[in-house]
DNA sequence: ATACAATATACTGTATACACAACCTATGGG
DNA sequence: CCCATAGGTTGTGTATACAGTATATTGTAT
């Protein structure tokens, strides 16, 4: 899940969970080139906080695969192939279109105006602050409301493992040239999904969040595509 | 030294793992009763380490989810409702949907003689020692099997989040009667599976899942039920 | 200059020490 | 007898020390 905060909220004060924030953030802001290697005594040293905090933060984020052990065991940001695009959208699209067929059948009036409100903040934040938008918070924007659809669904496993898919999206997209979010495309895009999950019509659903996600994923291999090419002509 | 080997050695294992493992194995093998308490102080001591791998490797569990805090901060064996089971079975379902498709339109002829091997593993287990293998090997036996299709998909990520699930179905039954898998017609349903896949025949291997699972679902809930009904009798 | 050896450096894994919070328990005052 | 509070117990979070290992660096010989 990105930057929010959807857990009931406990004293996440630990400097374990505090640091564990700070460098997912940073990784999922880019902030880190993607490959460049994470040390421990490096980011203690940095954060001023000793090194197990740090350690337990790292083994979080690996176990999460956003950063992964290499060959001579370094931990390093994860990079993902376009074949990781394929797979990881793919396995995306199968578990979203479990998300939407439950929204169709179980969502509540509430839970319907949560995944409307996520589409109104879009809009707002698009047309307030055409430009003032970091793609950190463009794809927040877009989580919030695929998680919105995915808690209609009443399945808190389905949830879960869609939270551990996105933050990966957000990775590859993070990895690529940064601006270039289709947002208008998008939030039609989120809008025909909604109308069909309010009308309870299973099939338009379907083929709206498919289509949704096919188009996501053409956009986000071509963006790989075109880095590839860019890194390609500056050697 | 030119003589050193390229590749294959990893040295010992680190505590960590090490103490990982076996704190996996004892819960997946039913070791502790479901929600039972897991104090770091008291597993150190146990397996004569410092708390500094136990801890990392229960936070693992927990990120995992097979160990989750309670309401007071202790970190417990998580228990599965029905509801769960529910749920779990549902994320299963869509996921292995996927994978067998994918395995329909990919497989290579050593992926399916796994799968196949898979098979053959199981019947030989359950022909030769019926009486002497315990749940957590039959539920490993069958975990190869679903693996091995996963793998034929060719997508790892799809492979990874099947595996988060495996351990939670093995969790579920672990709470239940411990004996009572009927594993003769679990053998069966994979053969169905199983030739359906090699026939290339999308429509006949998910309907031969789809049946398998729902079969298993009804199968797990059966047993949580009757737990639930001697565990109020008791009172 | 290149290859190699020796040493220094940089990191990680593990143990241990300590601080602090939560939870008992018991003792003394009402 | 009740309960309030001091003191002990238990458990976690964080820092730090230390050992082992990999990596870099420097010096030396060819």
């Amino acid at each position: 899940m990105l930057l929010s905060s959807p857990r009931p909220i406990q004293r996440s004060q630990s400097l374990r969970e505090q640091t564990y924030q700070v460098l997912r953030g940073a990784i999922l802001a880019g902030e880190f080139l993607a490959g460049s290697r994470l040390v421990e005594t490096q980011i203690a040293e940095k954060l001023q906080v000793s090194r197990t905090p740090i350690r337990e933060a790292l083994q979080q984020l690996q176990q999460e695969q956003l950063v992964i052990t290499d060959e001579n065991g370094n931990l390093r940001v994860v990079s993902f192939s376009i074949a990781d695009a394929k797979y990881l959208y793919r396995c995306r699209l199968v578990l979203e279109q479990e998300s939407v067929l439950e929204a169709c059948k179980n969502s509540t009036d509430m839970q319907l105006a949560k995944i409307e409100m996520a589409i109104q903040q879009a809009e707002k934040a698009i047309t307030q602050q055409p430009n003032k938008l970091t793609s950190y918070q463009l794809l927040h924007i877009d989580y919030q409301f695929h998680r919105a659809i995915a808690e209609c669904s009443g399945n808190p496993w389905l949830a879960m493992l869609l939270d551990q898919l996105f933050d990966k999206m957000a990775l590859l997209r993070m990895q690529t040239v940064q601006q270039n979010l289709k947002v208008l495309e998008i939030s039609s895009e989120h809008r025909r999904i909604y109308r069909a999950i309010v009308e309870r019509n299973h099939e338009l659903a379907l083929g709206a969040l498919t289509d949704h996600l096919m188009f996501s994923q053409a956009r986000v291999i071509r963006e790989i595509e075109q880095m590839q090419n860019q890194n390609q002509n500056q050697t």
